[in-house]
RNA sequence: AGGCGCGUAGCUCAGUUGGUUAGAGCGCACGACUGAUAAUCGUGAGGUCGGCAGUUCAAAUCUGCCCGUGCCUACCA
């Protein structure tokens, strides 16, 4: 007779197999559909507030890996917060001004044949708002799809009016206080954007150069040796030498005159010229110039040379000043003469040593479209780029230049348009480090902040304690303007707090486009003459926008405060955003406007190797979730180790599938097992068997555990845990060991209801845990119970564990057990590998272990723990042929058919089934019950 | 080139203050079950702990050097 519906066999709608591309898309139009971002914000109103504060992403494109990374791991944490009790507010946002958007709208202008400087400002800036604002809309579909809540329908933009006239309000501040001051450096200068590049705006790319070798007369010898003599540098850029102001050696380096005997054919070397150069390098330079004889005349050390003048390599033709030499550090014989040329207008090092050091003025030479300017004798129109052979063609010629070669070296280009920077000496907007003690106090700051991992908290210091001042000002169209005023006679800025106050309010009302728009009489008001003062028409460094989301986000919304406990971005953002917002909060506040700093690394392929097109080795987001389902990507998050790189591809993905897999059938085990269940069957903790008690220790643990690990954003021990209860202690060990309770014992017995009761433990607490992780699979298995979508797994939280459920004894008894039931599982396996029994209910065991082992067993009925039909266990010494597993002395395992037939309900072999009876006692019983 | 990281089985990760034979899960192989079934269970094979050299009775763990790799910085004539 076939019993098989009288078995109590799990049933469940929960589906194996999840079509997550297809279900995840259902189950956010849901979460829509109840709003719950406003439920979640309304339930925590009074909450403890957590304030995970977004970096913003810039508006320019689609999400790559690293976006997903990023954003998931923030759902991750506010989600499990928000299961923590705690009013997790989540307000994403968006980098919208700068220079990548302006480029995209100038590519588009340069396609159509215009060009950007005849369009009206403002008509230009609308267009960047326009792509800023796509591209956002873009961005935020797919973050919404990865499964982030947040508010999405009222995130921050840096271009929000609002948010620009709080930028020009904190400009204000350090305007104010003396933070902000206008200096002429050299910068890193693009001639074809013709702006000046911030440091995050710069890549470096191989570049051949037209390298030169120069000859300085000397004028003025400070040592006798170099009379007569010329000294010869080697430089990569023959257009600075109009530039060139001074020399620099080192005072310990050897250096050799020599006199030219004998020259090679096209050398523009000269026979019986006189030069200087360093001793170690002498070899290198002559093959480089074709000198084929010399006599050496003498050797000095660069300490003899210092102080004395030459005269530039053209004074004949118009660069007649004195070109003095001094020594500088940097200095070394790796390369070229061991004589540097010193060009105070483009060279951060080269202003310090002849400007500020040596009081050397520095000249303006290039224009900003990069062409020597009109003034200059010889190169006046000359492009500093693209006439460098001209330039060096023309002054070996003139006799100023020995040699002339080629250079492929990494250097600076635009990170936009490609194209080589070079160094220009402008007027530009800095924060001072110094003056308002900004350096001290972020420093200090910085003490106070948590670091996740604790190295980030080194290298951001480190960058802070080294870094200059902060160059603000762009001269470009397409940001929040410096809106400031300068005297046109004595160069001061305007430091007027009611003149700030009109233009912040001006551009609260109309956007920063008002400041380019109106009359400075609109903002200058009765009190100056708008004739004695110069409106600044340079915007500002986005990181300044970005740097003040804590003002005009955190500090501006009534939902949110700074600081905030949390800031989390790549780590690449040690230099970008943590250190902006630290330095304007710094400076605007005094203090940081974040308690914690949390970074995740880079995400490469499966070989480590960075993503990239022409290896074909990238994984966006979007195929992911288009093929797998965000939970897969959420999943991989999680279980990767995010403080270093993470690697992902396609056998990383099948792999979290797999893992994936074992968690929706274990949620899928426990809904089918709960079918039809009901708080009233429910079970006191004190009737239930140990091995219930077991399960609901391991609640416990887990309880403290997840806690602990969510208040550390440790996600990976989180995901290895519940990946442990659920593949170890539930589907290998409880689910198998209670099956036969559950599908054979009468629906009604104390034990069956019992395992039920645990089961529905298990099934709400696992949906807690895994909601911030799974966040869909999570709420799909939830809603299989309580199929009321008002109801979403994410309004819970993670519930307190009644103390009794902690026991350790309980714990330690089942370690022991486990151990036993190891040697058991081996012992099953060499019989079935002996081909005697096929399922482990054909065996009867006799399992002889140590008197304390034994005492484990008390009361326990051992053949459901091993799933065998009769097992014995016995301190009685073991046979000779008794199974022993290595390293395991003192359990050996009597192995033996079970007695008796099949029970043809529940499987087990018995005597108690005869010829006249198919089903054992207890079968008997629950099918008489039932019928 | 410099700063900060990383490098443990095919994959993802554990390895406490240096202390037995380096662990787990997945995958893989083999087997079982056919009442979690495109599931489930069991057993097993996989590692010179990036390399070399030190310190030590003892090193995956401490030190130095090297290699590979990532982020950042510099680009220097």
């Amino acid at each position: 007779m076939n019993y098989k519906d009288t078995v109590f066999l799990p049933r469940t709608e929960f589906p194996m197999r999840a079509g997550l591309p297809q279900r995840e898309p259902e189950i956010l139009q849901k979460w829509k559909d109840i709003d719950i971002y406003a439920r979640l914000r309304a339930a925590r109103k009074d909450a403890e507030p957590f304030i995970l504060h977004d970096g913003p992403p810039y508006a320019n494109g689609q999400l790559h890996i690293g976006h997903a990374l990023n954003k998931i791991l923030k759902d991750v944490i506010n989600r499990s917060q928000s299961m923590l009790g705690k009013n997790a507010n989540y307000v994403p946002g968006w980098d919208c001004h700068g220079l990548p958007i302006e480029w995209k709208i100038e590519e588009r202008y340069r396609k159509n044949g215009k060009d950007k400087d005849q369009v009206p400002v403002t008509e230009f800036r609308q267009e960047c708002r326009d792509f800023a604002a796509y591209w956002l809309d873009v961005q935020s579909e797919e973050f919404q799809r990865l499964g982030v809540l947040g508010d999405w329908l009222h995130p921050y933009t840096t271009m929000a009016y609002d948010a620009e006239a709080t930028i020009a309000a904190e400009l204000g501040k350090i305007l104010m206080d003396g933070t902000l001051y206008r200096g002429a450096k050299p910068v890193m200068w693009s001639p074809v954007e013709k702006t000046a590049l911030a440091e995050a705006e710069i890549e470096y790319e191989d570049h051949t150069s037209t390298t030169i070798y120069a000859r300085f007369p000397v004028s003025q010898p400070n040592h006798p040796a170099l009379a007569d003599a010329s000294i010869i540098i080697w430089t990569t850029t023959p257009w600075t030498m109009p530039g060139n102001r001074a020399l620099a050696c080192g005072n310990d380096i050897d250096y050799a005159v020599i006199r030219i005997n004998e020259i090679d054919q096209g050398s523009h070397a000269s026979v019986n010229d006189v030069i200087v150069l360093a001793e170690a390098l002498l070899e290198d330079v002559c093959a480089a110039i074709g000198i084929a004889g010399h006599t050496k005349l003498h050797q000095l050390t660069g300490a003899d040379c210092v102080g004395t003048i030459a005269v530039h390599p053209l004074a004949d033709h118009g660069y007649e000043h004195d070109v003095p030499l001094f020594h500088a550090d940097y200095v070394t014989t790796e390369q070229g003469t061991g004589f540097v040329h010193i060009a105070p207008g483009h060279g951060v090092e080269d202003y310090e040593l002849a400007h500020l050091t040596h009081g050397v003025p520095v000249p303006d030479t290039v224009a900003e479209d990069g062409r020597i300017m009109e003034h200059l004798p010889l190169f006046a129109g000359m492009h500093v780029l693209r006439d460098n052979l001209k330039i060096a063609e023309m002054m070996a010629e003139m006799g100023g230049v020995i040699g002339i070669g080629k250079l492929v070296h990494s250097y600076p280009h635009s990170w936009r348009s490609k194209a080589p920077l070079v160094y220009r000496n402008t007027s530009q907007w800095f924060v001072s480090m110094e003056s308002q003690g900004l350096r001290d106090t972020a420093v200090s700051e910085l003490g106070k902040t948590a670091f996740y991992p604790p190295a980030g908290q080194n290298r951001l210091t480190s960058m802070i304690a080294q870094r200059p001042d902060w160059c603000l000002s762009r001269q470009r169209a397409w940001g929040v303007p410096i809106t400031v005023f300068v005297n046109k006679e004595t160069g001061e800025p305007l430091r007027d707090q009611a003149v700030i106050d009109r233009v912040v309010a001006a551009i609260r009302e109309e956007g920063a486009d008002c400041w380019f728009a109106s009359d400075s009489s609109r903002f200058l008001g009765p009190n100056y003459d708008t004739d004695d003062y110069e409106k600044v028409t340079d915007i500002l460094d986005v990181w300044f926008d970005s740097g003040s989301t804590h003002a005009f986000v955190l500090e501006d919304r009534d939902d949110l405060s700074s600081p905030a406990n949390l800031y989390l971005e790549g780590s690449d953002q040690h230099r970008g955003w943590f250190h902006s917002s630290l330095l304007q909060s710094c400076a605007t506040r005094g203090r940081a406007p974040y308690r914690g700093v949390l970074t995740h690394g880079f995400v490469l392929d499966e070989k480590g190797r960075k993503m990239s097109k022409s290896l074909g080795n990238v994984v966006t987001p979007q195929a992911i979730m288009d093929q797998n389902g965000a939970d897969i990507l959420r999943l991989w998050v999680v279980s990767s180790d995010y403080y270093s790189d993470l690697r992902i591809g396609p056998e990383i993905i099948k792999r979290m599938t797999d893992n994936y897999r074992r968690f929706r059938n274990t949620l899928r085990y426990l809904l089918g097992a709960l079918n039809g269940y009901s708080d009233l069957e429910a079970v006191d903790y004190d009737a239930m068997p140990e091995l219930e008690k077991w399960i609901l220790n391991r609640l416990a643990e887990l309880d403290v555990k997840i806690r602990v690990m969510t208040d550390k954003y440790d996600f990976h021990s989180i995901f290895t845990e519940l990946h442990t209860l659920c593949n170890s202690d539930l589907s290998a060990f409880y689910f198998e060991i209670r099956k036969d309770r559950l599908y054979c014992d009468a629906a009604d017995s104390v034990e069956r209801r019992a395992c039920r009761t645990v089961m529905k433990q298990l099934f709400d607490r696992l949906t807690a845990w895994l909601a911030p992780i799974l966040c869909f699979t999570a709420e799909e298995a939830w809603q299989t119970r309580v199929d009321d979508s008002e109801n979403s797994v994410h309004l819970r939280s993670y519930d307190p564990i009644p103390s009794k459920w902690a026991n350790n004894s309980i714990a330690k008894r089942w370690d022991g057990i486990r151990r036993v039931r190891q040697v058991v599982m081996s012992a099953l396996e060499n019989a079935r590998n002996e081909g005697k029994i096929g399922t482990s209910l054909q065996a009867a065991l006799k399992v002889h272990v140590s008197a304390d082992v034994e005492e484990l067993f008390d009361g326990l009925d051992a053949a459901s723990l091993f799933i065998t039909s009769a097992a014995v266990i016995t301190n009685l010494p073991a046979p000779e042929d008794a199974f022993k597993l290595d390293g395991i002395n003192d359990v050996a395992i009597a192995f033996a058919m079970a007695d008796g037939e099949k029970c043809a309900r529940c499987w087990r072999i018995t005597p108690e089934v005869t010829a006249e009876v198919d089903i054992c006692k207890r079968c008997q019983k629950v099918v008489a019950a039932v019928r």
